[in-house]
DNA sequence: TTGTGCCCATGAACCGATTCACGGGCGCGA
DNA sequence: TCGCGCCCGTGAATCGGTTCATGGGCACAA
């Protein structure tokens, strides 16, 4: 007899959701024995287990997570607080720590703070109060006390892209003075001896390792930081790299090659470049930075440097589940190495070879 | 005197993290007073007041979310499951979910299925068991039967990107018909009176959409299904767009302009027609479909048409906010019209202009 | 027949918050 | 001086699970 009412959530106010008591009442047996049914069917006989089940389907009983976590501690949910969620990059990275956890049926609550210290906090202390085994985080600011402070209160820590300023803390990170290296070493190798390089505020970490790498590169080779063109933009989009791009392009003794501090800035150098009627790679070569899923797309495909970024996600949740078990000796700091992807904009397909 | 044990997690097993009675015992009051502190600060006199808060900053007391939720069935969580996380289009919707939760201290618990089915109902399931207020999801198949069940259990359930199919859940889509028949109806101003249609498998709801909305803009035209010629592709990749534009400039009447179902598959058709040395747009026209980020940063620019992803999770998140709090009268069904943006793909930056 | 042990089910105690009926103390008006 | 109310603070009851000490029933061996 449903009395359809002007309310549409009819349903939610009237009838409770079903609790275990329920179930026991409706299969006629105790409390104790539901749970058993629910955690430990073998310890209950046949019989009554499928006399459970059948009062849990008619009944269409969900156990309350709140009251488990709560009585159990049971801490099978993960938090993670990435930079951007936009950004292709960190989606990777959130899909090898969905890979990890899955295996040991572990789930992820995803948040992005958008570089935001404020709603940093919000996400960490929310995670926290639902009691999450750990947290994986790209920290906002270098400072990170409240992760030390966090990590003091019983909640495992790990910084995801971020080298650890402290031993305390697990992390894994790339290296990327090693990254710029590889990809100016390739553009000596072609050679380049005068190398514009696009870069971002130094107040940005890896704005600064990409600049050692460069210069490290440069060294190798028996050169010094004059081969090196250096402009810094501020914003690490496609606007940067135009602006400059146009700065470089202005100069009397103009650079043979581009390298940007990311994907988004050498897409916009590029577009320059053209814009300029300059062949690349010929006139102008280039490589970027991150490998985004779209620079093998593009009509001229970038040359970048590519971060195992699903593997950079794995590891991290990987380190967590192992320090939480009381695997890990002691906090782990992981590095990993990139990868040069050499496609058509610096190496034309036709001409340019290295052969 | 601590002591540096060898496990690294000495703290985590060591001390229990402070409840809210060991803050009462602290600051000498009971439980109740506490509680009062955290919840009514008004109700209790401000000397009290301050010698709880001290006791709790001395505790670093975080309060357990599980035993709130679970006696005071705050239900302040939502849950999303999304399609694909790593598509832009579904990180954009994200951002605007959150934006409308964070104004009600709301928060979001993101998950994605990856267009499987079993994903989608784990994360549905634990959103279930910890409380959710309610949850949007973009389903990974047509059949919605578990969502119809959820929401009867008293999950408040928003579909996103989908027409709904039942009037009992509320919904949130773009007008795929429309879009189209505008993508289309500009190419037709054009000029264009022969035009190839990317399209991918009709199991997609949104390739059976677009696909009537190109048949209606040739009608109103005056014209009929003779002026498009359709190829179907298996993925919605560049890979398929490459794989569609090679057949169709195999054809002895070549279409001068092309419509495609998404963008990627829109960059891949542009990479081919360049690859046989045809110029965009003077030679081949080309729309696509959902304004990807990068649609304005190719070489030449793509003709896309826009969808209004970020106002498409606002509006999810506010049908969902307003039906958990008995304002709606009946589930809503909301549908957004989507924009054309004119770019260089179709409309070169000298010649082809309309004047 | 009695004793031993095993299998299975029981239900009270507990997790850590919120809520609410209750009461002590104090001020104010009569 | 007495009584009424108000302001604060108290602590037991409660939410819905998990856990575990307890015990009934039965089979089997002595």
């Amino acid at each position: 007899m449903v009395t359809t009412s002007g309310r549409a959530d009819a349903s939610r106010r009237g009838t409770r959701r079903a609790s275990i008591s329920d179930v026991a009442q409706q299969a006629g047996v105790s409390l104790g024995t539901v749970s058993n049914v629910l955690n430990r069917p073998d310890r209950v006989s046949e019989a009554t287990r499928d006399r459970v089940q059948r009062a849990i389907e008619q009944l269409s009983f969900v156990p309350n997570g709140s009251a488990r976590t709560l009585r159990a501690g049971t801490l099978t949910t993960v938090g993670a607080v990435l930079l951007d969620i936009a950004n292709p990059f960190f989606t990777e990275v959130a899909r090898g720590i969905e890979d990890r956890l899955g295996q040991d049926d572990h789930t992820l609550m995803l948040a992005s703070s958008d570089e935001d210290p404020v709603r940093e906090h919000r996400y960490l202390r929310l995670f926290e109060e639902h009691g999450v085994l750990g947290v994986l985080v790209t920290p906002a600011e270098a400072e990170i006390d409240h992760l030390l402070a966090l990590q003091r209160r019983g909640v495992q820590v790990v910084l995801l892209d971020r080298r650890s300023p402290s031993p305390a803390i697990a992390s894994v990170a790339v290296d990327d003075v090693a990254g710029a290296s590889m990809a100016v070493t390739h553009l000596l190798g072609l050679g380049h001896r005068r190398i514009g390089f696009i870069n971002g505020p130094s107040t940005i970490e890896q704005c600064v390792d990409r600049r050692a790498g460069m210069l490290r590169a440069l060294t190798t080779a028996g050169l010094d930081a004059s081969a090196m063109v250096e402009v810094e933009v501020p914003f690490l989009n496609a606007d940067g790299g135009e602006a400059g791009a146009t700065e470089l392009l202005a100069l009397d003794d103009r650079p043979t090659a581009l390298f940007c501090v990311n994907d988004l800035t050498a897409l916009g150098a590029m577009r320059t470049l053209r814009a300029h009627g300059l062949r690349i790679p010929q006139d102008v070569a280039v490589v970027g930075y991150d490998d985004v899923n779209f620079a093998s797309m593009l009509t001229t495909p970038l040359t970048s440097v590519r971060q195992p970024t699903h593997e950079l996600g794995r590891t991290a949740a990987d380190l967590l589940l192992r320090a939480a078990n009381g695997l890990a000796e002691e906090p782990a700091h992981v590095e990993f190495q990139p990868e040069l992807v050499v496609r058509a904009s610096s190496v034309g397909a036709d001409g340019g070879g290295t052969a």
